[in-house]
DNA sequence: GGTGGTGCGCTTTTT
DNA sequence: GCGCACCACC
């Protein structure tokens, strides 16, 4: 070693110890703590991060570990990416050999180098949602199933997820099914696995599963995994399912070295299969496990934190803990009392408008918060009305549009020519004569010679039956073999030019609308995307782009860049956090969900819960809450209640806000007056409301709490209101 | 085989 | 209130 390296390794020393110094006790314990089984519960804004990072960073620079002994499992991409900068700024270039990534890349990374072992080719494709509906769609017709109300694709779609966490072959299913509901389900389990068998694909369950039973079956790749991945850190750990326990607990088996880091308070996951019980029992599975809690926050005011103590305490099963700050009670909480929906979004508006201009926050510091993607329309809107920018975070995803998958599909179909889905879909992309039935075909024909769609064509382009599309089909086959030819050889970036000019989709797409030329847009955003790629050897470039494309997230691909606000949906926000946040749409039904309500256990209830816990902890100083008295679904209107959990709130961290619009006095609960006198409206009556302007009653029903009156404004909307709540002026 | 109309069901949350 | 699936027609 040179004398500069040492240098500048003894500087890198001194970084982490000063560093160090700042960690307060239990953090500093829980970094510090001896190689072996550590759980770290993490309390929100605890500074949990920073704490893995320097664990990390301490054991590779203090404890003379290897870093290509490191493996970080995070939960989202970003995450990892935040994880890897972070450990980056404490051990330099050293961060370079640490294996950091999502359960789902651990899995496909496993199954890529050492699937061969276990039949598994390394060119698998990754099959996404829609792949995996159109999968079930055909498996359902090969098992001769009817799409219908008992059985549709999505209860099946949930079996057969349901069965691989619970490592249930397709027989396996069968065996235990004691009805015919679940025989039925079995057997399409059935038809959709050698579906994607003959496709060479895995869906996201398959890459944890798939990995699990790999390395149950091969001790010798379970040792060698053990070897290379000799120090485990799981991130989230109060989001691992089932296989994701299995999957760490097999790498971890050999040397026992795991951290696992998490807050059972914030597990909101369960629906998808997290077990929150893999958290807790951590002690069970390791006796000698090193416990610390992190409890001291670095984010909130306490009056934040009490008000996500009143909500989250009710809790049945949870480890008892309350964080603390010494930042101060700060801001009351501000609870809104809206009209609708409408009201509520503009409302929302107004006061992010008032904080930009007189108390300068940045917009990049507002958050707007809600629990189903539905909701943000009305704050889009209101939005654009008062000509505030944002940025939302899911809906329509980037890589879920049209051009973007038609154009990866191709990339897929080339890579894997046995995948089924992506042939399906760019088989007629742009339009080439070569129409649905020819499509499927090809895919029997396929299936039935046990060859791939793209020696099928060949096959069939050989011996063609009558009415088979031959100029159609060579076309195609020719424009696949052209980019065979140039997988080996041309970089990503440059593949996909080849690809959109062979398939002139630039014509296709370029029709001289707008909608054409941002679609366009689209396609050359994802060419500049894979130039990230054109250092690699170029087939494993491609391999790599792929599969990181698949298994992006929304808020992995959001964009830091510009000042707006963002749109996110609870779920998403986990983790992030802004100096004001807005937690939208507190109203029974909605948060508790209706589902969880109704056909939930109380266990569905608490996950509700902790979703209103996680929200209220992403504020730094200013919380506001809001609830909306009518709610308008599937265009119809709904009268709402506020959340229970707003009750949970103590009074004292609150400052009321109720719209003086239009709205009956707090204390009374909605649904529970009765005996409104009826108003006095009748249908033809002109008035004006102070929102919507002027308009004329169409409609008038009485109802429990009072009448409803359809109004059809001149600005072409129709609203439903409560007559006697509504300030409506008669004209 | 492609296009355009109608009707139905749907919304939790996502790697 | 919208998107998608199905069907009738070109």
């Amino acid at each position: 070693m040179s004398a500069g390296v040492e240098e500048s390794s003894k500087a890198v020393h001194s970084a982490l110890r000063r560093s160090m110094e700042r960690l307060n006790d239990a953090q500093r314990s829980a970094v510090e703590a001896p190689c072996g089984p550590l759980l770290i519960f993490a309390g929100a804004g605890s500074g949990k991060t920073n704490v893995i990072a320097h664990r990390i960073a301490y054991l590779i620079l203090e404890g003379g570990a290897d870093s290509h002994q490191v493996c970080a499992v995070t939960f989202t991409k970003k995450a990892a990416t935040e994880m890897r900068s972070r450990i980056g700024l404490l051990v330099g270039n050293e961060v370079e050999g640490i294996w950091c990534g999502t359960f789902h890349s651990l899995g496909a990374y496993i199954l890529r180098t050492r699937g061969h072992v276990a039949g598994i080719s390394s060119s698998f494709s990754i099959y996404d949602e829609a792949d995996r509906l159109a999968a079930v769609k055909r498996a359902m017709e090969v098992a001769g199933i009817a799409n219908n109300k008992m059985y549709s694709p999505q209860t099946v779609i949930h079996s057969i997820s349901t069965a691989k966490n619970a490592f249930l072959t397709p027989s396996a299913a069968e065996a235990i099914a004691h009805s015919s509901y679940d025989r039925t389900h079995a057997a399409v389990y059935a038809a959709y696995q050698s579906e994607l068998e003959r496709a060479r694909a895995l869906d996201f369950d398959d890459l944890l599963c798939q990995a699990v039973v790999l390395l149950e079956q091969h001790d010798e790749v379970t040792a060698e995994l053990g070897e290379r991945f000799q120090h485990l850190f799981v991130d989230e750990y109060q989001d691992t399912n089932h296989a994701q326990y299995r999957l760490a607990t097999l790498i971890a088996q050999l040397h026992r070295d795991i951290t696992v880091v998490g807050d059972d308070d914030q597990s909101i996951y369960g629906w998808r299969g997290a077990d929150i019980t893999n958290i807790l029992s951590f002690k069970r599975d390791y006796p000698d496990a090193t416990v610390v809690t992190l409890d001291r926050n670095y984010r909130s005011t306490q009056t934040i934190l009490d008000a996500a103590y009143g909500v989250i305490e009710h809790v049945d099963e949870r480890a008892e803990k309350r964080l603390w700050t010494d930042i101060g009670s700060g801001e009351p909480i501000t609870i809104y009392s809206t009209y609708d929906e409408r009201d509520e979004a503009e409302r929302v508006s107004r006061e992010i408008v008032r904080l930009v201009r007189q108390e300068h926050v940045p917009l990049n510091e507002c958050v707007v918060t809600y629990r189903t993607n539905a909701q943000s329309r009305a704050f889009e809107d209101a939005f654009r009305r008062n000509n505030i920018p944002y940025r939302m975070v899911g809906g329509i995803r980037y890589y879920e549009r049209k051009e973007v998958k038609d154009i990866l599909a191709y990339c897929k179909f080339v890579v894997n020519p046995a995948d089924v889905a992506s042939f399906v879909r760019i088989a007629n992309v742009p339009k080439r004569k070569l129409g649905e039935k020819s499509v499927a075909d090809i895919v029997v024909y396929a299936r039935d010679h046990a060859l791939t769609p793209l020696d099928a064509m060949r096959a069939l382009l050989e011996t063609p039956p009558s009415h088979f599309p031959h100029v159609s089909v060579t076309q195609f086959v020719e424009i696949i073999d052209s980019c065979l030819e140039r997988l080996a050889s041309l970089p990503p970036s440059e593949l996909l030019k080849h690809l959109t000019a062979a398939t002139r989709y630039e014509q296709y797409l370029r029709d001289g609308t707008e909608e054409g030329e941002d679609r366009w847009n689209n396609v050359t955003e994802l060419i500049g995307l894979a130039t990230e790629y054109d250092s690699l050897p170029p087939e494993e470039g491609m391999q790599t782009l792929l599969e990181n494309l698949a298994l992006a997230s929304d808020v992995d691909m959001m964009s830091g860049e510009g000042d707006a606000v963002t749109l996110i949906t609870l779920h998403q926000v986990k983790g992030l956090e802004y100096q004001v946040v807005f937690l939208v749409g507190w109203e029974e039904g909605l948060l508790p969900h209706v589902r969880a309500i109704r056909e939930g256990t109380p266990s569905d209830l608490d996950e509700e819960r902790r979703l209103a816990y996680v929200g209220i902890t992403r504020a730094k100083e200013h919380l506001y809450i809001s609830h909306a008295f009518v709610r308008h679904l599937y265009g119809e209107a709904n009268r709402c209640q506020p959340s229970r959990f707003l009750d949970d709130i103590p009074e004292e961290l609150m400052v009321r806000q109720q719209s003086q619009l239009d709205s009956a006095p707090q204390e009374e609960r909605w649904g529970e007056s009765q005996n409104v006198p009826p108003s006095s409206f009748a249908v033809g009556d002109r008035v004006r409301h102070h929102l919507y302007g002027v308009g004329t009653v169409v409609q008038k029903d009485p109802s429990r709490g009072g009448d409803e009156l359809t109004i059809r404004f001149d600005s072409n909307t129709t609203r439903i209101f409560i007559a006697q709540e509504a300030r409506l002026e008669r004209l």
